[in-house]
DNA sequence: AATGAATGAGGCTTCATTCAT
DNA sequence: GATGAATGAAGCCTCATTCAT
């Protein structure tokens, strides 16, 4: 058997930075779980679509669990980057800070779809609800300070929080076209946290 | 190892009828998700909580997934029972049967906590979206009626309902004390729904 | 004897007198050997084919073994006595007795075809090759004999015996229709046995 | 470690060449084949003869009915190859080819003895038939040919060839001392085609 | 006599991980 | 640094047999 690399055949180098190697790793886990699902994800599979030997992705990752952490750990990154930039950002108003946070993790959420969901399997226990509370943590920031500055009617900024950040990935999973959920989902995360439902008058 | 008879301690009888066994077996599979999640679910470890042999597993249930594939059609099931009701159940404003929808929903929810977070792993393929879809469909359903009679604003049901569906497990998952956690989502869920972001007058 | 009624189905009867009973699991199983071959066997599937409980099963035979060791002797019983009367009847030539003992096995075989080969199976380790030895014995008998009396030329009739003893199955088993194969063996076994391969003079 | 390394101790090195590994497992089912028959045969136990842990059985075959496919087909090659080579070599009469191929028979048969019954049980269904259809082919053109070439008189050489393909094993497996067998089943099989047994006048 | 739920040893197979080369 | 043959624990499932009813 000459190894089974399909599809994204990786860049062949027999020897290639470590750098690379990890991401040519990590990248054919995520292929293999966007293919196949989590339960049928192998480290022989993986070393095999990565063009490497399976003792070489050990080289790399301590444990199967290791290699998926990490993997998580960089989608989450993705995730938290953008939105923790906007909220620093001067000059903006709380509303289109949350309008940033929506399109930037919905984007993320696109780019990778199936396979954020396919993350979700527990990869360590608990390991994995770590980076999500980092991503809740920033919604949290962002609702109650909307809330103090008068600009959003969040009473309880962290429930809320728990509620949008599973809220958004609903319409994520239902959608091929990724058309123009985003504002949509704008729009439902404004209705959610708006001062005045009311005009006034 | 003496046997694992823990939480729940079975009734211990050596013949049981059908539906106290089939009942025993599920149960026990429920209590491991719970304690010790999806992946570390052997059937031996069914068996030893049950209190009975492997084998007799393999009496009630075809297969692991098949197991699995029941005790998910069960949890469905106690999710869309009360709801569905409600949406039959005349002289209610929509407001109220949503509001219904929802409690009834984290109820379940709280119940089986984890375990119905834990079956959200593929335990059997797609099979496990299949009641989902009925969940979101009866959402989709009273949203769409609510807003065609006028007292809600949900331009796009269908997105609206993934949407929500996915909302209001994020503060189920957040809590230890089942406090008043309802009235708050319902509250959001209003919010989301409201025919007048407008007040009144 | 109704024998093979193939689904379920035996002469349902909640009590029968043990012959009967017993017949119906011997019966099963042979059926069941002929459909699924010898490895598929199970005495699950005997039970429900002779129309009884698993247990009962156990109370004719003392184990699976022993049920196809039965069934076993069964068969070489049938192939037996015929032949064996062959030799004791006056009167006749030892070639009309050889082309009996032919016809009788080819019968016997063309009747029960693959359940003949099927038990050829270790039922049991040497277990089986006892009444096969006794079929040999009455060949070796009735070469000797026919080899005193000057009729045939059999020098050495040990051998002679295994040799024709399982060349006549050979064609059995190629064949779809028990067209006249008996003759054409028979010539065979002449040839074998002819005392003069030199014509007559 | 307790290891059931018992008669012809296998070469021990922790790695082996793929051919010699793969010889030895071979070789091991072989054995246990002809001690304990074919019921009894387990990979564990294959494993442990041949010196291996388990799983390396399955870097080899990929599950047990390939191995005894492996093997079996083995076993027809040695069968069929100087058979083969006898019908085409010239300068021969039909005669002394058929002794060749029944002394080469004979041969494989008392070098494999009871492996070759043994490997007559369905390792894999129909597949073991396939190899034997090809030794019976063989003859039926070693005897068609003699027959036209006067040699023989064999009027019908399929069915003849049945005869003779199974005749042949009996006097087999019913001797210890591998005497000369040969030559009475060769004198057997001439005498099942000889021309003119006759002179004529 | 008959039942069939229950048992549990044991079979086949997978796969994360190691280690000698 | 890389390799991949080898390992062996552990999983799922089958089925001959038992025994309380």
């Amino acid at each position: 058997m000459p190894a089974e690399r399909s599809a994204t055949a990786q860049p062949t180098g027999r020897f290639q930075p470590p750098d690379v190697r990890r991401r040519q790793i990590l990248d054919a886990t995520a292929g293999l779980l966007l293919d196949d699902g989590y339960e049928a994800l192998t480290v022989s599979k993986v070393a095999a679509r990565a063009g490497v030997a399976k003792g070489t992705v050990y080289l790399y990752f301590d444990s199967k669990q290791e290699l998926l952490a990490a993997l998580q750990a960089e989608m989450w990154d993705r995730m938290l980057q953008q939105p923790a930039a906007l909220l620093a950002q001067p000059g903006l108003t709380w509303t289109e800070r949350l309008d940033g946070l929506v399109a930037a993790w919905i984007a993320a959420e696109q780019d990778h779809h199936e396979l954020y969901h396919r993350l979700f399997h527990e990869p360590g226990g608990a390991a994995g609800e770590e980076p999500m509370t980092a991503a809740r943590d920033l919604l949290v920031t962002l609702l109650a300070e909307g809330h103090r500055a008068g600009e959003f009617d969040v009473p309880d900024p962290e429930l809320t929080a728990d509620f949008l950040t599973h809220a958004y990935t609903g319409p994520c999973h239902h959608t091929k076209t990724g058309a123009d959920i985003t504002t949509a989902v704008q729009a439902l995360f404004r209705r959610v946290v708006a001062a005045h439902p009311t005009g006034h008058a």
